[in-house]
DNA sequence: TTTAAATATATACTCAGTACATGTTTTGCT
DNA sequence: AGCAAAACATGTACTGAGTATATATTTAAA
């Protein structure tokens, strides 16, 4: 919490107009709801929800940062001895071990990917953060391993972020059909583990591997 | 050519926007021409445009039922003996040996993706586009190995996906520093290559293999 | 306490896309 | 040929996100 009054006033602000939006946002889908409403919910001028908010898909997607923070972190920080997709791997396992939030398969993640899902927005917007994902990833790849960023480094993270994004979808299927958290853990980490194999067997001979 | 006149004249219609639509986008930037301005450089109203264009991108993205197409006939018609993973390599290579017009890397295709890149709009419907045939791929997959649709068959859609764009994507990067559209074609080459060499691994003891 | 920077908010705009109504052309039937 | 229905072109009026800009108010800092 920053002592500032002004940056705590502006948070508070900030976290009031995301309360309000992610209300209207599960209740009515995304799609169905417009700005002006948010704003009489955070009961906030129209341009102030703009000023916190650029685009409308940024109340709905809060921890996307720390998600990419984790998963760069985790490519930079390795121990030398750890090949990147290793690092990769492990990642997920180690992010399911410690019940992060944004992997784990809850009735209440359900509910999120359900809403992402009926909006065109919205996957609009997941797809375009995991795109962006893909070259932070790639860049971040060529440079743990001294390389200049290579085709190499951009496969890689290419079938990694594709096995990552299956494993995650899959997860939550599983989740939806069997209501098991535990199945649905297991089902994301078998393919995380698929995946990476493959990945593995691609890049062999490459720092990467 | 169809012999009925009203589907002719639409038709012909049709082409007549998206004409006018390619000449203004390319010279101007996709987000920089407006529906009206293609409307008046067409010579029809408004309403028109969109009766034959729902979206903008449409007047933009003209083949991509083509190159869909392509993959799934390649996928649901190859020989009873070649995987599919296999089947996706070799038709890599054939579009690439018969110059098929969408995966040729010459100064037209360099300037084509220059436009999308420029254009979040453009990027958008071009992920979109690719998520839709990773599931389209995913079914194809599933119903030509006698397979419900499963995991395996969302891991293996999603990975050759993603060699293929990155594949693509790097053909294009070499003809930019090179010129060279064989240059080009070869770099295509060895990463639908080393792609589906990890697929493959990925799915050692599937029939996707 | 005065000044400067941040912030909230109003007004007025642009542009894609939708809803709906109305002509106009083509076709298929008699 | 002549007519009714379908398909198509197009106008008007709207919605809703996002931008530009101006202004007022609050907080920080001197």
């Amino acid at each position: 919490m920053p002592s500032d009054l002004r940056t705590r006033k502006r948070l508070a602000m900030r976290q009031a107009i995301s309360n309000a939006a992610t209300r209207l946002f599960f209740a009515r889908g995304f799609d169905h709801v417009t700005i002006d409403e948010i704003a009489k919910e955070a009961d906030v001028g129209r341009m102030t929800v703009f000023n916190h908010f650029p685009r409308k898909e940024d109340m709905f997607f809060d921890r996307d940062d720390e998600a990419r923070d984790n998963l760069l972190n985790a490519l930079r920080q390795r121990a030398p001895e750890i090949s990147p997709v290793e690092a990769f791997r492990l990642l997920a396992h180690r992010l399911i071990a410690d019940k992060a939030p944004y992997v784990e398969f809850s009735a209440r993640s359900a509910e999120f990917m359900n809403t992402i899902v009926a909006s065109e927005a919205l996957k609009a917007r997941a797809r375009q953060t995991r795109d962006e994902l893909t070259g932070q990833t790639a860049a971040a790849l060529a440079e743990t391993t001294g390389q200049a960023e290579d085709a190499n480094a951009r496969l890689t993270a290419s079938l990694l972020l594709a096995t990552w994004s299956t494993a995650y979808a899959e997860a939550l299927r599983t989740l939806q059909h069997t209501g098991d958290t535990k199945a649905a853990n297991a089902s994301f980490l078998a393919l995380i583990d698929q995946g990476t194999l493959g990945v593995k067997a691609a890049m062999a001979g490459t720092p990467y591997a």
